[in-house]
DNA sequence: TGCATCATGTAATCAGTTACATGATTTT
DNA sequence: AAAATCATGTAACTGATTACATGATGCA
């Protein structure tokens, strides 16, 4: 499980609370991990009391008061454990892929509605990245000695990019093929 | 959910035992989907029970006897609700990304070892991948009309290739990154 | 007046993983 | 003799999703 470390990561880029994480999770980090707002308050509680994580509630005007966490030692040595310890290369859920396979068995062009659906949601997605890419990421060149959060922030953005151009061109490979199924029968 | 509607598919295309579907999700489609036999079990029964699909005991010589599960009419009429519904682009989980930016608060350079572990398991899958291409879409080219479920299958299957060709370009480019950052500092 | 945002949670259920369990045959 | 393959399952636990619940402020 690494929904515990995710946190840690986001903590340790900058505390927040558990409503914030819930937003960034949602935003940024969601693109390569999501998690759900109840889901978070119930391991935020868990960590603290392991003692993974500090709190402070933070009061606030006009607005309910929120509880800040931020990560304390034994965190720092959790996350320092996981980072050395291997990890599976990640089997993936395409449940889109299961559905084209399916479509052999039920009318291809029924499917070609959805696929352009994932097609657009992607180009969006896409289109968010360069967006963050531009904004964050251009402008002052390599510092010396370079940004290490900096350098590997953007190399993470970079495989979203790449993912998102692939799945693009794959959709594209995927219509075509549903379109030549619709024509010639 | 949709392990059910993965072994429809899988029962679909041809029907096997338990036993069986577990390989297959081992091997092919555990590449974008995978469960293991204690969870297909499980479920087999539950759909059984729905009548979804249809058992039948098949006695075998020097093996233990199996059930040859295939489906049912209600089967069939579940997997087309569900293809004619729509799903969420699925968010993924790439526990890779978030130790490359949990790095930044550990050693970038501790990393590299478990990267290429990563570099390897890919280009094996790939040399899979292209294995199966060749020897199952190679040789008789489109009849006329075309099998549906073979162009499917092939078009699944170049997904697979080109998600796994983009995650070699992708790790190779967090080596360098690793490796720029383990060098000047 | 109604909806969105900020902020936190509980409870129930469902899905997935890990461990345990059995037993024959075939291959090394 | 030991390990791998075929074949099926149960039980316990952990993780994730969905539904329910509250309550203030600010905007249209």
């Amino acid at each position: 499980m690494a929904l515990e470390h995710a946190i840690l990561v986001s903590l340790l880029e900058k505390p927040g609370s558990g409503y914030e994480l819930a937003r960034r999770f949602e935003r940024s980090i969601g693109y390569f991990w999501n998690a759900t707002h109840q889901q978070i308050y119930r391991v935020l509680k868990r960590m603290e009391s392991d003692g993974w994580i500090d709190v402070r509630e933070v009061p606030q005007q006009a607005r309910p008061d929120k509880k800040e966490y931020s990560v304390a030692a034994a965190g720092r040595a959790a996350l320092h454990g996981w980072l050395n310890e291997p990890i599976e290369p990640e089997s993936v859920r395409h449940d889109l892929a299961v559905k084209i396979r399916g479509a052999a068995f039920d009318d291809p062009a029924a499917l070609i509605g959805e696929v352009d659906r994932h097609r657009q949601a992607h180009t969006d997605r896409l289109a968010h990245y360069l967006a963050g890419e531009r904004r964050d990421f251009t402008g002052p060149e390599a510092s010396d000695p370079p940004d290490a959060g900096r350098e590997l922030q953007h190399v993470v953005l970079r495989g979203g990019i790449a993912y998102e151009r692939m799945m693009l061109a794959w959709l594209d490979d995927v219509l075509a093929t549903l379109h030549r199924l619709a024509a010639d029968r």
